[in-house]
DNA sequence: TCTTTGAGTGAACATATGTTTACTGCAGTA
DNA sequence: TACTGCAGTAAACATATGTTCACTCAAAGA
């Protein structure tokens, strides 16, 4: 493909450190879609991810120390989405009773949007790898706490003591963890079943706060 | 190592089917002594599976088909360990106050016990596999299934209807494996951790509890 | 007793892997 | 304009992998 045809250009659309930002993230997104056809990220193998970024093995190096570099960097990536999806519900401002659904359905576009990161995520955090394992569990304490955070400043579950608001915040991300990795693996196109879904992870997480209401001691 | 300054025995000590199953159970331990040592399931080779359990390359064949088989295997006796474990807790009897605590103590001491299998359950429910997943999340749906019935039988939660309760029971099923894959990673013998691991998980379990009692529709 | 069966062996194969090396050619700088 | 740095290349390496084949030799059955 080139694009002489095209006006020519004065600069060059990339200099020198974009095209590297470039070739990094097509490393990223090379084992992204790997992991995206059924395998987790350590049974991936260098040549396969370089292969598939269009590069020479040898250009990995220039880029990453090893394999389980690039996973660091992919937990990274899916830190900062996550905080992103926190703000994102944390700005809706919050009607106390409908905030519940509003707040899944906001979920569920994020899951969608942000699959492969999510898909990611899921399978990492009780992956093969302890390196990789203790770095996305900083990421969902960090989440965790950053939620709780918000629940005080909103003054949703105003009766809980700050060590029961931890506690119930850290059900709560399991109970979003668990519902992601029952999305990912919905077969696509199917309504009635992530309506299913929506309606099912909305009814335990109004338990979950019924529970906190009612929570003494 | 020869056995001749024992008594001659006229039968073999093991005959040939049980000679098969030994090996066969060999590689089924060999592949989870691997995983303790921090890899998924499908990052493990044929080879390193066999060299573990102390056989030729070419032997894995006569018992398996490939890895995946083993793997599916593998599924199967966690299952049935699962499966011992509700029986377990099942007949403690059911004085529904202490019943919380008491099964969170059985729950620990059967993933202490189980530890291999734990593991393997808990990195393939959402590990990279879809046939290995599959399978697991089928294990649990149907170890949640069990669970409600057993609630509905012994009168707990007797205000929810059988969708509430299925809901439910996935929810505690969820916050069990939640569970499960923090313990695992917790340091040993470190006991303190291990107490506050349980007190956090009752808390946890307590909340759902109370969030079904005050449930309604 | 002799024969058959089949679990485990040992060697060979084609292919895939991680890593190093010297190289090329262009963007950034002097 | 000439020079330099460095992202990406091409090739080579030693090793690891999945799978096959003909084999051995002891237990099971005749």
């Amino acid at each position: 493909m080139s694009n002489i045809a095209l006006a020519p250009e004065t600069a060059p659309l990339l200099n020198r450190t974009e095209r590297k930002l470039r070739t990094r993230s097509a490393l990223l997104s090379a084992a992204l879609e790997l992991m995206s056809e059924g395998r987790g990220f350590g049974a991936l193998s260098l040549r396969e991810i370089t292969a598939r970024a269009g590069v020479v093995p040898a250009t990995f190096y220039r880029h990453f120390a090893n394999v389980d570099e690039l996973g660091l960097a992919l937990v990274e990536e899916s830190g900062v989405m996550l905080r992103r999806l926190l703000r994102d519900v944390r700005r809706t401002g919050l009607p106390p009773t409908a905030m519940l659904l509003t707040s899944v359905k906001i979920y569920r576009q994020f899951i969608e949007e942000h699959r492969a990161h999510f898909l990611f995520v899921v399978t990492e955090r009780s992956g093969g790898s302890p390196i990789l394992r203790a770095a996305v569990r900083r990421e969902e304490l960090h989440f965790s706490h950053e939620m709780a955070l918000d629940s005080r400043q909103a003054g949703l579950m105003p009766g809980l003591s700050s060590q029961a608001l931890e506690m119930t915040c850290t059900l709560v991300v399991a109970t979003m963890m668990f519902a992601a990795s029952e999305l990912l693996d919905l077969p696509k196109n199917q309504p009635k079943l992530e309506t299913e879904w929506v309606e099912r992870f909305v009814r335990q997480l109004r338990l979950i706060f019924l529970g906190a209401r009612a929570w003494r001691e």
